[in-house]
DNA sequence: GCCAACGTTGGC
DNA sequence: GCCAACGTTGGC
């Protein structure tokens, strides 16, 4: 009997290109990241409880104009602890943690590919489909958010068709 | 650069 | 346990 495949969770991560970009992504050993610096407990919650290998995960540039969805990555490795919470030169140092205590987590996430086209917010607002989107809620903070299949599929579709339309643009 | 929205901290 | 003050995020 074949097994029943586990359905994969689908997510999206943000982060400031300037810090680090998926071009710097695809240019790291592996093209893998550990993915650090998280300091909220509902985005550690996702990563730690959330995510398993093979989950693919939308990146997200913000901050940046303009704001984008800019390519896919997938989880490579499961949550383990950030030891950039406990070491006071980083950025992102947290008094609080030790590593017998290492209260934050992180994940390691590989490239799986680069949008030819950044999928701006504007172009994801006209979407019927991700209007519900937790990123395109008011005030939405989240550094790591779940994204629903239909939310997932419905990016994937916009980027094809944008590639498209640039290729015959160009051609 | 502005500021709304949000999460955290700490006094009480 | 409430809530004001504060710091941060992130779109605009």
């Amino acid at each position: 009997m074949p097994k029943e495949k586990p359905s994969k969770n689908l997510w999206l991560v943000k982060s400031e290109p300037d810090c680090f970009s998926i071009q710097d992504l695809a240019d790291a050993p592996d093209q893998t990241t550990c993915w650090d610096g998280v300091r909220n407990y509902q985005a550690r919650n996702f990563m730690r409880d959330g995510m398993k290998k093979g989950d693919r995960v939308l990146f997200y540039h913000s901050s940046t104009d303009p704001a984008s969805i800019v390519g896919v990555t997938e989880v490579v490795r499961e949550a383990y602890p950030d030891h950039t919470a406990w070491d006071p030169s980083e950025g992102h140092y947290d008094p609080k943690a030790s590593p017998e205590n290492p209260i934050w987590q992180m994940v390691d996430l590989r490239l799986v590919e680069i949008f030819p086209v950044p999928l701006t917010r504007d172009m994801l607002r006209e979407e019927p489909t991700l209007q519900e989107m937790e990123l395109l809620r008011r005030g939405s903070r989240l550094s790591v958010q779940p994204v629903t299949k239909d939310e997932f599929k419905t990016v994937l579709r916009l980027s094809r068709k944008l590639a498209r339309s640039v290729d015959t643009a160009e051609g």
